[in-house]
RNA sequence: UGUCCUGUGGUGUAAUUGGCAACACGUCUGAUUCUGGAUCAGAAGAGUUCAGGUUCGAAACCUGACAGGACAACCA
């Protein structure tokens, strides 16, 4: 309210959405002491992706907002998925997108203990009860959404007999799928979820970090909550398949309360992005069945796949306050995040000079075995990242695309006898197409206009088109990965007859084996950000040796050429 | 024959809580430019799913339709 011109300024980033006014009336109304205290709790079965960056964003988002603390908290409660590789994963993403949990790093798992004594409590309150009956009589006696269910034979055991039950289920004197631990609620409600739940299970496989301490484990809805409510968690956000769940965790916090603190559970709508999918299931197909390079593809939505392609954290951070928080479930255009990272590496990637398709072009006046070192702009977005020399010499290559020997009239670049400028170097003019025996454009002769050194002719002449170059004989032969979007279809997972990985792009992936970069790139470290002027950004792969640098291409720059061209 | 949620330009969000629809992306012009990038200036595009009602006044409140989604895992 105070700051109505901060907020201005900052456009459409920072916005407020529906969470944040909740929060204030929640403050207004001196709920929780005025507390704010939220938190992020992935279950470690998988890796994130940047839908999971959007929830990171909102819940470290608000904390910081409004003065709050935001944990970490794993929700592992079902050993059968969940694996220290993914924690790690997940930690190391968190971090990477700039958010700090401090010394709140949480894990379900922690609350074991409590959660069984909290069962305990219920079965001698008559709260709970043991089931002995199998999976599929349980699931048939729950009834349907439109259908009430019937009770179990098994519901009004005395509490001795269920604390019984309860120890020995715990103690491992039954096997999986014997015996069930349920909430006594209403079989009754219209709310499945109400049903008499099922909060405790036998499961016999270790955990990821209590080992083979336990024998039964709470489920979900009977973990969650509770962890709230132990963490002093004020706002507990999720998203919106967890809002017919909401009246459970209600009541399960109700039997807990022992002050007027209670969290509350807010939803709100996952993203869904288009040209891709978002749930951890199917991407964990995608990397099984070996469709992608594993979780960190650069096509992959995973923040790890993002940050290999060349995302930025600051870009993703945008991205998610642009796209805001609301209960609509829509999907993104994908486009939105590509402006995002291009709008962040715009101001703050080094500019460099790349050949992706080469052409080679021999400057016929120049002289054989001299290298002129020209002056060339780092960023000039950015002044402070100063100037670089970058080496000419006799024979350069530039990009077979700016080149046609009978152009269109739109086309600006190089033709025979045509003028234009290599950025920061020369004038050329073409003479010569020499071509192969079958007729293929070998290589150009050219001619430079000396006196045009470094970009600009004394004459003031003008040109229509400035190209980009390397030295052939400076070049730093490398590797490029082109990447485009992973499906062809806008919305890969909505179709009910077809199978998502029906709509896999086959050209996703394309690799350039041979590309001729210019020296600068040399001493650059993987995940280094560039321009590859009038191309695109591109950041250095893992993959890279010494010898051979490996290129990812991030986002291709806009291009309203290319636009023309598609017009027909 | 259920319960709950949602419905604003192509897309995503806003609208000081009832005051006459704003912003971003995208699209289209033009200017500028040693990146057909960036930048700058401008334009088109919704009358808020529909129908009633309350009100001087409704995107907002009420009623009813319609459309989409969620819920029947010993998953989260």
């Amino acid at each position: 309210m105070t700051d109505i011109i901060n907020t201005a300024e900052n456009a459409d980033l920072k916005k407020t959405n529906f969470i944040h006014l909740q929060i204030t009336d929640d403050l207004n109304q001196r709920k929780n002491n005025s507390r704010i205290h939220t938190r992020f709790p992935p279950e470690p079965n998988g890796y994130l992706h940047i839908g999971h960056a959007k929830s990171i964003c909102l819940n470290f988002g608000i904390a910081e907002k409004f003065g709050g603390k935001c944990n970490l908290r794993f929700d592992d409660t079902n050993p059968t998925k969940e694996e220290t590789e993914y924690v790690d994963s997940i930690m190391n993403d968190v971090r990477w997108l700039g958010f700090d949990w401090e010394n709140r790093l949480y894990y379900a798992s922690d609350y074991f203990q409590k959660l069984h004594d909290f069962a305990i409590l219920l079965i001698n309150k008559g709260k709970a009860y043991v089931d002995n009956q199998d999976a599929e009589t349980i699931s048939l006696q729950k009834g349907t959404p439109t259908r009430p269910g019937t009770e179990s034979p098994f519901r009004n055991r005395s509490v001795e007999e269920n604390l019984d039950l309860f120890m020995r289920m715990s103690n491992g004197d039954f096997d999986e799928g014997d015996c069930v631990l349920r909430a006594k609620i209403d079989m009754n409600s219209p709310n499945m979820h109400m049903r008499d739940p099922i909060i405790y299970r036998i499961m016999k496989t270790p955990h990821h970090r209590t080992g083979d301490k336990w024998g039964v484990y709470p489920m979900y809805d009977f973990a969650h909550g509770q962890s709230d409510y132990w963490e002093g968690i004020t706002h507990s956000i999720c998203t919106l398949e967890f809002e017919v769940h909401r009246p459970l965790y209600d009541w399960f916090v109700d039997h807990l309360m022992d002050s007027d603190y209670r969290p509350r559970q807010i939803e709100f709508a996952r993203l869904n992005l288009t040209y891709t999918v978002m749930s951890k299931r199917k991407l964990l197909e995608l990397v099984k069945d070996n469709h992608v390079n594993g979780w960190d593809d650069p096509r992959m939505p995973t923040i790890s796949g993002l940050r290999r392609r060349g995302y930025t954290p600051e870009s993703i951070r945008n991205f998610s306050d642009r796209i805001g928080v609301t209960k609509v479930d829509g999907v993104i255009d994908v486009s939105l995040l590509e402006y995002s990272v291009r709008e962040h590496l715009n101001k703050t990637a080094q500019r460099v000079m790349g050949v992706l398709n080469p052409l080679k072009v021999i400057i016929t006046n120049f002289p054989e075995n001299e290298t002129v070192e020209l002056e060339a702009i780092n960023n000039p977005e950015d002044e402070s990242m100063g100037t670089r020399i970058v080496p000419f010499s006799k024979e350069i290559y530039i990009e077979q695309e700016d080149f046609m020997e009978n152009p269109p009239s739109k086309f600006f670049r190089l033709s025979p006898g045509r003028e234009v400028r290599l950025r920061y170097a020369y004038f050329i003019t073409c003479n010569e197409v020499v071509k192969d025996e079958n007729g293929n454009v070998k290589h150009l002769l050219c001619t430079c206009d000396l006196a045009s050194k470094g970009g600009n002719s004394p004459d003031g002449r003008k040109v229509k088109s400035t190209l980009h170059w390397v030295s052939a004989e400076h070049a730093v032969k490398s590797e490029v990965r082109l990447y485009d979007r992973l499906f062809s279809d806008e919305n890969p997972d909505g179709h009910k007859e077809i199978d998502f990985k029906q709509f896999m792009n086959p050209d996703s992936f394309k690799k350039l084996p041979v590309c001729y970069v210019e020296p600068f790139v040399k001493t650059a470290k993987p995940l280094d950000h560039f321009q590859f002027e009038r191309l695109g950004y591109f950041n250095l792969d893992y993959d890279s040796t010494p010898e051979k640098p490996v290129f990812n291409l991030t986002v291709q720059l806009r291009d309203s050429w290319a636009k023309e061209q598609s017009k027909g």
